[in-house]
RNA sequence: GGGGACGUGGCGGAACUGGUAGACGCACGGGACUUAAAAUCUCGAGGCUUCGGCCGUGCGGGUUCGACUCCCGCCGUCCCUACCA
């Protein structure tokens, strides 16, 4: 009896599969394309456990694609760019470039460790100019199809650090590093028209059908589609009336008042001459506009003194309101109030004592005694205090009211998007040139093309506050292209999610010239399988289909969507630990009993286990995968993290998951030596096979079909349980049964192959020791033989009034009445049954039979 | 406040479109091997039981011959979102 040798094993086939470039991409011939993916790791340093799920559920796809006979593209590449490279060179005193190239350097490693089955030939990294000179071209192809706009937006401002911060480097309003009070700037920016695909984008989730629900749902929230009209409101003594967008023009009738945001531009101009205004407006910027707070806080308004007219009701004054809960970033940055059908506006109507009229009549209630309460009503209805719209229900008010602002050329129907235009500047050194030429005197100017890449400078000052860019001595300074008089160059990057917008494109053709060849991306793309975590469902995945329109509206592909097929995996959890005095500990740093209290391996002191959380470096709840695979070996890392948890669940890491994952692979390698040392079978041409023998052929090709099947739906849980479940019947199987030797072979050969894209390096060593030449890597997947599938005999379930009571077993396809009369013959059933007949027979063939007495 | 997911043994989880609840594994207990331990093998196991059975899928109702599965009403946990007019 030996252990299984995962360290020659492992290294062993991973050289071979290198050397043989056996996961070239494009050398199937005329093999069907497929295209599986995960969303691409940023070079943070190390690989964590969160890449060992990904990276394996993609390899489980991708083998297992690859056995069914597909061409199979599975690359991986580098999300570069970005923020924390900056960070570590400010801190270590290391050039971006060199950190990140480095954790590459190591990660590479880390995942050539694992044995995924990837195209290392088609490796990219988005730092690379190579890569983000097509980029900067495609920005100007965009540039030119009027994608591209340039306005002002506000910025998060570290007046110490000189420097524009991330949402999540401000906290508590200060910013990270220098702990400043963060200030709010207005910046000239570029903007990508993503709305400009608002609806195509929504309606396109439909087509989606491989995508989760819950992601489709998350992105056609985030583009908040809302239809509604436009409506002009009259303000008294001035000539511009106030405009607004609202959802329910059907409740025109209902208004009391109006409201706009403290920055509308109204606000604004009022504000200069009226301190208590402006006093007002200043107070609703310091309370926080996101968070939570927005909900304690309550409904406050300044009454601007002002006076809108009712577009349909002469002599109705309705008084406006600067109020804190108007958004400028919404429809207009104003409303109208209705109190009696919308709740934010019957809080403020209460508060401001304006009257709350009600206008649509829920269903059974009459005019007379029907009035608003706590609650505003919200529901259909029919219409009443509302002139000529008096009598309809809403749907057709709605449409009636429309009809009528657009007569009287107050208003008109429109169709509102919550979705905003994407802000690509980042003020940012380790990023994405944007590609363009301040000129004084020609304005903004395209880069040439022939002048691209615009490249990052490498001799940069980090230490000093602000962008690096925007202090080198000479990178910015250039001549205009167009006129030739002193110019100053873009000094913004590009967001990063624009490398990781077209990312997978680039993979179908790495080498190219172009940022893509046509003939390669029509092959590959769509990607038929993408995996990744569900903290991408709106932003990356949003980005890349806009980005999929807009290079099909340049000319360079012939496709709206990028993704055929998404699966989003659950996170990687452990228990946390934290002692007394607060401090996080690691798990390797803490030792639990049996009676479940943990203690400090350093001195002993007593630790409280927390609940299983994401594995998380701020509360050090990480395991190093590289100590796992180093210890157990990949494939052991590998089958625990397809075992016991379905995929789009959270998985808790437990070291006892690991051990059963590392006894699970000696088990099956002591089985393989125990079924191939058997003697030569015996010559029993013409023998009937026993019973057992017929039903271990039968769990061979049952397991190869439910193993495909589970594969195919992501179900990889109950891959892994249906392949134990095989290993254990090889085990159970009597060795004196003359068909033995043979069968154990023909079931070792299957249990191997199945395992192949679980655990490819035991797989691939067994494979070879069974005497194959060609690699099981190359080897087609086993197909189930439904002859050897049927069976003659069934169990079958016998109810008493449906209570289970026995199980008998029948011939296949035996009628009801052979049926009723084996139950009958059964001591526990006619103890049920007693004394009383049989009124009712339910009879499902081959599965139950329910006698109703 | 809105939206979503989930709730099954001590634990992770199975149970296809309503048809034998608890597959597979972890932990546990008994036994074998061993001087001993580890490893390995093997057997056992939802709970209760007067050994006939009875009760069991968060709780309470309902539909059905039959409900983890469908319907109604609650409770709880987690995730996302945040005044969207």
């Amino acid at each position: 009896m030996s252990r299984y040798p995962f360290r020659d094993v492992e290294a062993r086939w991973q050289r071979v599969w290198e050397e043989r470039g056996t996961f070239r991409a494009g050398t199937g011939g005329d093999r069907p394309p497929y295209y599986v993916l995960e969303m691409f790791p940023y070079p943070s340093g190390r690989i964590h456990m969160g890449h060992v799920r990904n990276y394996t559920l993609g390899d489980v796809v991708a083998r297992f694609k690859r056995a069914q006979g597909f061409d199979v593209l599975h690359p991986m590449g580098w999300d570069a760019f970005g923020l924390p490279a900056e960070n570590a060179a400010m801190a270590k005193g290391v050039p971006p470039a060199r950190w990140t190239y480095a954790n590459i350097d190591e990660m590479r490693a880390q995942f050539k460790s694992m044995g995924l089955s990837l195209d290392w030939s088609r490796e990219v990294a988005t730092c690379d100019p190579a890569y983000y000179r097509h980029e900067q071209a495609m920005f100007l192809d965009f540039l030119a199809a009027g994608l591209v706009d340039r306005k002002e937006s506000w910025v998060n401002w570290d007046p110490v650090d000189q420097t524009v911060l991330a949402n999540e480097q401000v906290i508590d309003g200060r910013g990270w590093r220098s702990g400043a009070p963060v200030e709010r700037r207005k910046l000239a920016q570029w903007f990508l028209r993503i709305t400009e695909y608002s609806e195509d984008l929504l309606a396109a989730l439909e087509r989606l059908e491989r995508w989760p629900d819950k992601v489709r749902l998350m992105q056609e929230r985030w583009i908040g589609k809302s239809v509604g009209a436009r409506v002009r409101f009259p303000i008294e003594g001035r000539d511009e009336p106030l405009e607004v967008f609202t959802t329910r023009p059907d409740t025109l009738f209902g208004a009391s008042f109006m409201a706009i945001a403290p920055d509308h531009p109204l606000s604004r101009e009022l504000a200069p001459s009226d301190p208590r205004l402006a006093a007002f407006v200043e107070e609703c910027a310091r309370t926080g506009t996101s968070e939570e707070a927005i909900e304690r806080a309550e409904k406050v308004g300044f009454d601007t003194g002002l006076a809108c007219l009712h577009p349909f009701e002469d002599g109705v004054r309705l008084p406006l309101y600067v109020a804190n809960f108007v958004l400028m970033e919404y429809g207009t940055g104003a409303i109208f109030g209705c109190p009696a059908h919308d709740q934010r506006d019957l809080e403020f109507a209460r508060r401001y004592d304006r009257p709350v009229t009600p206008v649509v009549l829920p269903p059974g209630e009459d005019p007379p005694t029907f009035t608003i309460g706590e609650e505003a009503y919200v529901g259909e209805g029919t219409l009443i205090n509302s002139g000529f719209l008096d009598g309809l229900d809403v749907p057709s008010a709605k449409q009636r009211v429309i009809e009528e602002l657009e007569q009287r050329g107050l208003g008109h129907g429109q169709t509102t998007y919550r979705l905003r235009d994407w802000g690509v500047s980042r003020q940012r050194y380790w990023g994405c040139p944007i590609p363009v030429i301040h000129c004084p005197a020609c304005g903004t100017v395209p880069v040439p093309r022939a002048q691209l890449p615009v490249v990052l400078p490498e001799d940069i000052e980090l230490g000093r506050p602000g962008n690096p860019l925007e202090h080198h001595p000479t990178w910015k300074h250039v001549t205009c292209p167009t006129c030739g008089g002193a110019a100053r160059r873009e000094t913004d990057t590009f967001d990063t999610f624009v490398e990781s917008s077209w990312y997978f494109l680039r993979f179908c053709s790495p080498a190219a010239a172009e940022p893509f060849e046509r003939a390669a991306v029509e092959r590959w793309m769509p990607v038929d399988q993408y995996i990744g975590g569900v903290e991408h469902a709106v932003l990356h995945l949003l980005y890349s289909r806009f980005f999929t329109r807009a290079l099909r509206k340049c000319g360079y592909l012939d496709f709206d969507e990028p993704f055929a097929g998404l699966f989003t995996q659950g996170m990687v959890c452990h228990k946390t630990y934290r002692d007394a005095a607060g401090n996080w500990l690691q798990p390797d740093e803490v030792a639990e009993d049996e009676a479940g209290v943990a203690r400090a391996l350093d001195d002993g002191r007593e630790v409280a286990i927390g609940r299983s959380e994401k594995m998380s470096k701020s509360k050090r709840n990480t395991i190093d995968p590289s100590a796992t695979i180093e210890a157990y070996g990949a494939d052991t890392a590998r089958l625990f993290m397809l075992s016991d948890s379905p995929p789009e669940r959270d998985l808790e890491w437990t070291e006892a998951g690991i051990d059963g994952a590392w006894r699970y692979l000696n088990r099956v390698w002591r089985l393989f030596e125990e079924i191939t040392s058997l003697p030569a079978p015996a010559e029993q041409a013409g023998r009937e096979p026993s019973p057992e023998a017929v039903e271990l052929e039968r769990t061979i090709h049952r397991t190869i079909a439910a193993v495909s099947e589970e594969i195919e739906r992501f179900h990889f849980n109950k891959a892994v349980a249906l392949v134990r479940e095989l290993s254990n019947a090889l085990e159970a199987f009597p060795r004196r049964d003359p068909g033995a030797p043979a069968l154990l072979r023909e079931g070792l050969t299957v249990l191997v192959q199945l395992l192949g894209p679980m655990v490819p390096h035991l797989a691939e060593e067994l494979w070879s020791r069974l005497g194959h030449q060609a690699l099981l890597a190359d080897t087609a997947w086993p197909t189930a033989d439904p002859r050897r599938l049927v069976v003659d005999e069934v169990t079958v379930a016998v109810q008493v009034n449906g209570k289970l009571r026995a199980t008998i077993t029948l011939p296949r396809g035996a009628d009801q009445g052979a049926a009723t009369e084996a139950a009958r013959a059964e001591g526990t059933v006619r103890r049920a049954l007693a004394e009383k007949s049989i009124r009712r027979v339910i009879y499902v063939p081959d599965k139950l039979l329910n006698l109703v007495a």
